[in-house]
DNA sequence: CACAAAAAGATTTGATCATATTCTGGCAGT
DNA sequence: ACTGCCAGAATATGATCAAATCTTTTTGTG
C-alpha cells in the first residue's frame, strides 16, 4: 500500500533524524577540523581548487566553508584572491588571552549552577582520555580531547552566543597549539581540569572558574612563550 | 615616463585603496547596514532570490554573504533551509550584555594607552552629530552615529580580534536596538560618551573604560527592558 | 450535508554544478 | 630591470535538481 510506504518515509526521514547534510556543511566540518586539529599550518595557504580535491567536494560548497571560516578568524583573506590561516602575532596573542579570560571562567560559572552528575562523569572520562595522551605522548590525541574536555564545560553552560564566541577563538589559536605541541610534547602543559572538576562536583562555581581560568592562562602563556612573541 | 605610471598607479591602487570590490564583498556590506542600522526586522525570514532582485546581484555572492553572516551570529540557520533575523530571548540579551561588558571597557583601556588628539576630535564630532540626531528624534541618524562612535574607538585600539568579537556582538543586538528606540524615541537613552571623552582627554584610561561600561549596561538594560525579557 | 483532516499537486526556494569571465603572478623577451 | 603576455586560480552567472511550503482536492465522519 501506498501508505506504508509514507510511513516508513516518515521514520527514516522523520522529526529530526539523519536528514541530509549539505555539502557545504560537511566540507566546514572538515576543514575545521583540519584546522583545530593540525593538518593546517599557520601560513599555509588554502586553495579552492586544493580543496575541491583534498575534500572531494564541489566548487560551491567549498566556497561558502571557506567564507564561513573567514568570518570565524579561522582563515585570513590576503587581500589579493588568496587565503591563508592566520600566522600568530604578539598582539594577537594578547587579544587571545584577554579575551579567553573573559569568557571561558563565566561559562564555567554558568555551567557550574546547572550542572549534572551525568556531565561530571562524561567530563572525567574525557579527562581520563586527556591524561592517557599526555603519557602516550599522542599530540593529534591530546589537542582532542583538551578541545573535548573545554566544549563539553561550553555545551553544559546552555549559553549559544559565550559558545560561539569561544568557538571562535579556539580556531584562532588552535594551529598555533598545534605547533608548540609538535615543539615541546605533551609534557608540561597545563591541567587543571583536575581542580576545576572537583570544584564542579562540589558546586563550587567560583573555585572552578578560576581553575579554568588558570588553565587558560598556563596554556596560552606556553604558546606565548615557545613562539617567542 | 613609465615610472610616473607606476607612481599613480600606486596611488590609486596602492596600500589598501579603491580596487574592485569583489560582489560577494558588496552584497555583505550592503546587508550588513540592512541588519544593523534597520531595514530588517528580528523574526524576519531572509531569503536568497529576495536578495538576489533586491540587491540585483548573482545567487552566489548572496549566499556567500548570507553564510558570512550566518557564522557572525548575525543571520540565523531555521535548521529547514530558513535564514531569519534571530529573535531576541531573555537569555541571549544577557550573554550579549556579559559579552558586551567584558570586551569593550578592554578595547577603550587599549585604546586610551594610544590615542591622538586627531582622534579625539573626531570623536568629539561623531558624538556631537549624535547629539543632534537625538534632539532631532532621528532614529536611523541615531543608530548609525551612536555605532560610529563604537566603531572608532575600536578602531583607535589597534586590536583587531577583539574589534572583530564586538562588531559580532553589535551585529546580533542591533535589530533589537532599532526595535527599542522605534519604540521607545531617541530620548532616554543612554550616553557616557561625553564622560568617555572627558577621560580619554586626560588619559584616564580606568575611567573612560567604566564610562563605556556605564554606557554599554545601560543600553543594553533599556533593550532588555523594553522587550519584556 | 458540512466540516476537518489528510493527500496530491503546484509553486517557490535552496543546493549544486558546469561554464564563462576576470584577475593575479610569473616568465620571457627586450 | 622593465613591459607585455600567458597560465592558472578565483569570481560570478545561469541552468538544473531537490526539497519544503502552500494550495487545492479528496475523503471520512458526525
Amino acid at each position: 500500500m501506498a501508505s506504508s510506504e509514507k510511513e516508513a518515509l516518515k521514520v527514516a526521514y522523520g522529526t529530526e533524524n539523519p536528514k541530509r547534510i549539505p555539502a557545504h556543511q560537511q566540507v566546514y566540518f572538515k576543514l575545521r577540523e583540519q584546522i583545530l586539529f593540525g593538518e593546517l599550518a599557520p601560513g599555509q595557504p588554502v586553495t579552492i581548487q586544493g580543496l575541491v580535491e583534498n575534500l572531494d567536494a564541489g566548487m560551491t560548497p567549498v566556497r561558502e566553508a571557506i567564507r564561513r571560516l573567514t568570518a570565524e578568524g579561522a582563515l585570513e583573506f590576503q587581500g589579493n584572491r588568496r587565503v591563508t590561516v592566520p600566522t600568530p602575532t604578539p598582539g594577537g596573542i594578547e587579544e587571545l588571552i584577554y579575551a579567553r579570560q573573559a569568557i571561558e571562567p563565566e561559562l564555567v560559572r554558568r555551567a557550574a549552577k546547572i550542572i549534572t552528575a551525568d556531565d561530571i562523569e562524561s567530563l572525567t572520562k574525557i579527562d581520563n582520555d586527556l591524561d592517557a595522551a599526555i603519557t602516550r605522548g599522542d599530540v593529534g590525541a591530546y589537542l582532542r580531547h583538551n578541545y573535548a574536555f573545554h566544549a563539553k564545560l561550553y555545551a553544559v553552560a546552555q549559553s549559544p552566543i559565550l559558545t560561539e564566541i569561544a568557538d571562535g577563538l579556539w580556531l584562532r589559536f588552535g594551529p598555533s597549539l598545534r605547533v608548540v605541541c609538535g615543539r615541546i610534547g605533551t609534557q608540561n602543559l597545563p591541567d587543571e581540569h583536575k581542580e576545576t572538576l572537583q570544584a564542579l562536583s562540589v558546586g563550587d562555581g567560583a573555585r572552578a572558574a578560576e581553575a579554568i581560568r588558570q588553565d587558560v592562562m598556563q596554556g596560552m602563556q606556553q604558546v606565548k612563550d615557545s613562539l617567542n612573541l
